[in-house]
DNA sequence: TCATATTGATAGTAATACTATTGGTTTAAA
DNA sequence: TTTAAACCAATAGTATTACTATCAATATGA
């Protein structure tokens, strides 16, 4: 089932398209895995060369450094997600229902929606959950914002917030909600793994359920 | 008005404690400084040595490496944080004022209590917005965590659940809400400042007062 | 088939993250 | 007052990381 849908980046994040080569697919395909395994301070180039069976130097031809790499594949997450929220949502008319569907591929896109044969969604989730704060906790992130690297997040975020008002217009704060429950999602699923006092989420299969249904009921109170 | 109370951390976090030699001291005062203003990975122990005039092996014996040191002071944050809270509601009866006293101090403790002389709280806070959530995102996390690394954040954690739970004690998610409202204070004052499409709040003097209400606001919501 | 782009292979540099050793100075104990 | 211990500065050195440069082989495409 899997398609070859595009998906479209800033093209500042890469020097040399990835989506365009085989090189270059494999190098998202094997950084994704590489990343989820080693995380991103034991990750570098030469591993992913040694992984992937090419080099250190092929792969900076793509990418400036793993910096950037990482703000690609995170907006390939951010962007994959609005893209699937908005086909899912297409022909909703309740605002309620959307937020629902919303709330449901925060937590589980990455299960159910097999999009592009050298990108693992699952893998890909585990590296946004384990790592996607570290993208915009940089001395260089004004900068990176002026150049749009955050564009898909912003976005993403600002269709949330939307759909936020059509449901409660006077809420004052659709924008810091609708971050605030993204946010919320990764990190209770990271603190039930690794933190568990840091929540009432527990490990165990129902997890990825548990946080729909916590996320349901903070937007329940907060909007009705 | 600084009085030196003691701040007591995890052994397991030095090789030596900074708090009881003039040269630790420095570097906790420095490295605070420092972090601040480099962010942590350009910060290294080159730089902090120059910076407050001594040698990187000396700083190397009091701390294993820069990320420890960074766990340290954010620990410091969390441990100042719960002593600051204990004693601003230690004669409070009513667990909604408690609460509020807590939402203040997770906004604006550090513009208010000058505690120890060798440390800038505010710079520290700083450091704590743009820095913290990285001591606990590694593949050290289990680790770390199985040593008490994390202790201070979780019992800051399960006092403000507490207090939650005395407010409404039918309240499904305490320790999940106490942590998402922490989380959430650094969190909008860094994007207000950094990545203001993720927020309604606005990076002008009222920023804290405005964190706060919003803070007040969610909880209201949640608990009434 | 000629020109161009792409990758692999190799080598090399500068910075980082440490470790080891020595020697001078302060402290504290005998 | 002497002596040992602890502490810190200074220096040097190593392994790894994060790149950059060059060149040759191969594939592509006009």
């Amino acid at each position: 089932m899997a398609v070859n849908i595009r998906i479209s980046l800033n093209p500042g994040l890469y020097l040399k398209d990835p989506q365009e080569s085989d090189l270059g697919r494999r190098i998202i395909k094997h950084s994704i895995l590489l990343l989820e395994d080693l995380g991103f301070e034991q990750f570098n180039f030469k591993k992913l060369a040694e992984a992937m069976g090419s080099t250190e130097a092929s792969i900076y031809r793509y990418f400036e450094n793993k910096h950037l790499l990482l703000i690609y594949l995170v907006s390939w997450y951010w962007e994959w997600l609005s893209y699937m929220i908005e086909i899912k949502t297409f022909n909703v008319e309740d605002p309620r229902k959307k937020l629902e569907i919303i709330l449901h591929s925060f937590v589980s896109v990455s299960e159910e929606n097999p999009a592009i044969d050298y990108v693992n969604e699952s893998s890909l989730h585990n590296v946004v959950i384990s790592e996607s704060t570290k993208v915009y906790h940089t001395k260089e992130v004004d900068e990176e914002n002026k150049k749009g690297f955050f564009l898909n997040y912003k976005n993403m975020v600002a269709h949330v917030a939307e759909v936020i008002l059509e449901i409660k217009p006077d809420f004052p704060y659709p924008s810091a909600l609708a971050s605030n429950l993204f946010e919320m999602t990764n990190n209770h699923i990271y603190f039930a793994d690794h933190l568990p006092r840091l929540t009432e989420i527990q490990a165990k299969s129902s997890m990825k359920q548990d946080v729909e249904e916590m996320l349901r009921y903070f937007v329940m109170k907060l909007l009705d």
